[in-house]
DNA sequence: GAGTGTCGTAACAGCTAGCGTTACGACTGC
DNA sequence: GCAGTCGTAACGCTAGCTGTTACGACACTC
């Protein structure tokens, strides 16, 4: 499906950023975060522009500015995550509609657009179930 | 996540030729389809072969040559037609792997592996309690 | 108020995947 | 031999993700 990493690194950062504040800091940098995650500064500060629009963290500029969670981990689930960093549906319908003659044609898009809606929402309710304070548990629990 | 819609059309090609035979045709043609789904013939032609592949479907060669179910719709879900048709994972990791002399670098993967991968089995349990028989039958059932 | 470090964001390039299209050989029935 | 359809390669277009550079905006320190 041309699958991306957004929810990946997002879920890093935001891990990243929860475990710092806990080791006693009060300021995470998009530069500190990218070393980590082994990317570019630019693609942690988009990433993270989006999650701050969803209300999940905060950002101060000037000097010392950086990156502070605006919620507690356990109460931020990888659902708000994935809302906040994927917009479109999982499936797609046809990019030309079928054609509206053909029984077929006419009736496909309402009927895999209920069939969709129905696992699009049992995905959510998983995504739901997963909290930041649960994806760090696991990153801690990761042998050696 | 940049959808696409192969799932769609496989599933509209599968319900046309099963509704196809039941009008007593045996064979359709990737034209016939197409124009259903107002899309090329030889998109059609690759999506049915990676059915018939799976299984689902066979193709005959010649004149008088086209496509028929290999199954009853009723035994085909939309599960047999995602793993035809989507290879691929529905979350990807980091495309560089992540600082391992970091805590969260080194225990992402792990982490975010366990978790994606009971959500795609869920996702999977869910498309597979839908079968093309249902498919067809929400077809037919569109108002008008 | 000058200097500094970081964010915010635009702009661009490279890559990949999906989709549409053309073309043509392979096959099979007449 | 002819005709109709599949099988598949090849190509172009588009869109999205990722990485990178660049630079203005901002706020703290001195």
């Amino acid at each position: 499906m041309s699958a991306n990493s957004r929810l990946t690194i997002a879920a890093h950062a935001l891990a990243w950023i929860g475990l710092y504040q806990r080791q006693g800091h009060e300021i995470a940098t998009s530069e500190q975060i990218a070393t980590s995650a082994n990317t570019n500064p630019v693609v942690i500060r988009r990433l993270l522009g989006e999650l701050r629009r969803a209300g999940l963290v905060e950002s101060r500029r000037g000097v010392g500015a950086g990156w502070s969670l605006a919620r507690e981990l356990g109460s931020i689930t990888l659902l708000d995550v994935y809302e906040a960093v994927e917009p479109g549906p999982l499936f797609a319908m046809h990019r030309a509609t079928p054609d509206q003659g053909c029984v077929v044609g006419y009736g496909i898009q309402p009927a895999m657009r209920g069939i969709y809606e129905g696992i699009e929402e049992t995905l959510r309710r998983e995504l739901a179930r997963v909290t930041l304070e649960n994806v760090l548990r696991d990153v801690l629990a990761a042998p050696r």
